[in-house]
DNA sequence: CTGAAAGCGCTAACAA
DNA sequence: TTGTTAGCGCTTTCAG
């Protein structure tokens, strides 16, 4: 009744187990009669592979997990679309687990598919780097929108394009500008700031930041209030959906966008170009860094010989996708309007 | 150099393979201290089970699959989290698959994971009934927003909200509403169909319907100029990907909503509540659909006896999200505005 | 309460 | 070219 075995299709072809073995993964090393005799028996029985029996034996499972760090999240969407497609072509399977922005449930998770999976794609791991190593240790690793020396990545070009932002805000005549700050444990939160400071050091812009936030649009009430609090003429989100919960609550307290305050962010996501004004934000290939990552890891795990010869860093392009939201610097302090 | 086995920790511990199993599985038929014993020796050498191991003897996987038709549309992403924490909690794993609106692929992924997984939930499969019911005889096996008779379901009440819908319409004085359909092989599709016909029918408007469109925001092209080629002055789109679509194409026609023309979609997705004019749309609770999907499909592993008793069809409320996109009918034809 | 042994489905030597 | 055998890591009778 349950399924059949390799013994059902030996036993009705006439043949040892081992060679019915052979005729699916070494043909040529079958004579072809028999070997089509096999297949054709193997057909008319329904005969399936049961993948665990290999993995058994191999240690390989031809699954590979991917992390993310809050599945509720629309830039993740593509992450995940991306390392799907890539993981889809190489017949692989994709364990998909939520850390929920908590860097314990991440710890858990990852603990517990060790075993499952041939190896992680991370995104934008929450996890203190000592966490990120001992799982290096044990399986193939490649992290997304983080870097940890010694480990494959790919991020997306962060840096320059947060030179871009405030190139394009300093073009505009502001001159004081407050990051909205991502979560404390969070890679790109840290080199977002620390990008931004640079780059307004180097052209002469005041910079503040204010944070740690959740980046959702519910944190944006507080964000934009805090943000109000100071005398910056343009805001940086961490991220889109903070950014348009900031809008929210400017339109609320009646400041303009962008005339009072000029508001950016990062993902672009597709609600960013819906919400009104529309939404300056850096955008980049996220699909493209999800298929990328499943790719390095893809190698790795195929990969018999030393394990680091070169770790490969991949670094893809981000845009700036200037929208309503920005413009001239106003003159007072927005809070004047009031 | 490779992960301990139950045979190293009992080496280590001076017991047999078979006691050390039993501590983990059975742990009050050994004796306290030999089990203390065995879980501290199997602490300090980093055991861990072997998942496949384990399955290949008990046939059971720990995990479900989980098929959505188009993983880039915003609206299986709450299903997803719904079906993902639910899976969570019962320590299972989520093996997540995009069908891309193929049925073929989703045929294909469906055949290539039902030996690895304990089950699957199908989120708004576009397979036909036959199929589905083959793999039904395989695995345990969910609906989400689509019906079968003699399979477990859960959908969100599009029959009653299609009536909402239509009565909103209606009160603000619509007498022809056209619907965009979505894909063919949708039921979705054809449920919001039947039950906007039936609830026109009952009131006494006029009913269209046109297409199939893919629901994309780039449909919304095709599906805006069908539209006004009607003298509807209400469209109901297929989703809110698509409403949205419709809006922007309808801007750059110069046709003004809902002056000239009324817009409903469904899901309510994030971006329906940002767009302009925000977007009136049918809402339920998405991700309890996942949610109870997992749930019922984890009860039907889970049962020992015979298998189909009682088929449970859930039907989760939906409710009309009264936005700025739907107003009272236009007197003349809105093209005649041009 | 504990140990020995068989076997889940498959593959990979080793023989023939 | 094909068959025999052992064993991947674990659970589960069956003895002791």
């Amino acid at each position: 009744m349950s399924a059949p075995t390799i013994y059902d299709v030996a036993r009705e072809a006439g043949v040892a187990a081992s060679t019915v073995s052979r005729a699916f993964n070494n043909p040529n090393r079958v004579r072809v009669s028999t070997r089509d005799h096999i297949l054709s028996v193997a057909r008319r029985l329904g005969y399936q592979h049961n993948p665990h029996a290999r993995t058994l034996l191999s240690g390989r499972t031809h699954a590979i997990g991917m992390v993310v760090s809050d599945i509720t999240n629309p830039h993740y969407f593509e992450l995940i679309r991306g390392a799907e497609m890539r993981v889809k072509a190489s017949k692989y399977t994709l364990v998909l687990v939520n850390a929920e922005e908590s860097p314990r449930i991440e710890y858990d998770h990852i603990r517990r598919l060790a075993q499952s999976v041939d190896g992680f794609v991370l995104a934008a791991s929450r996890l203190p780097d000592e966490n990120i190593l001992e799982f290096a240790g044990m399986r193939p690793l490649v992290l997304m929108n983080r870097e940890l020396p010694g480990l494959p990545s790919v991020i997306v070009d962060y840096a320059e394009g947060c030179h871009r932002i405030v190139e394009h805000l300093a073009s505009l005549g502001h001159e004081s500008i407050v990051y909205l700050a991502g979560p404390r444990n969070s890679w790109t939160a840290q080199q977002r700031w620390n990008s931004i400071r640079h780059a307004c050091d180097k052209i002469g812009l005041k910079a503040e930041r204010i944070g740690y936030f959740i980046p959702t649009v519910a944190s944006g009430i507080a964000a934009a209030d805090a943000a109000l609090h100071t005398d910056a003429t343009a805001v940086i989100a961490h991220n889109d959906l903070l950014a348009i919960g900031v809008l929210r609550r400017l339109t609320e307290r009646g400041v303009s966008v962008p005339a009072d305050l000029s508001v950016v962010g990062f993902d672009n996501i597709f609600a960013a170009d819906l919400c009104s004004p529309a939404l300056t934000t850096l955008g980049g290939a996220h699909a493209e860094v999800g298929g990328a990552a499943v790719e390095l890891l893809l190698d790795r795990t195929r990969v018999i010989g030393p394990p680091s010869d070169a770790v490969p860093r991949l670094v893809l392009p981000s845009w700036l996708h200037v929208r309503a939201s920005t413009g001239p610097a106003s003159r007072g302090n927005h809070m004047a309007t009031h």
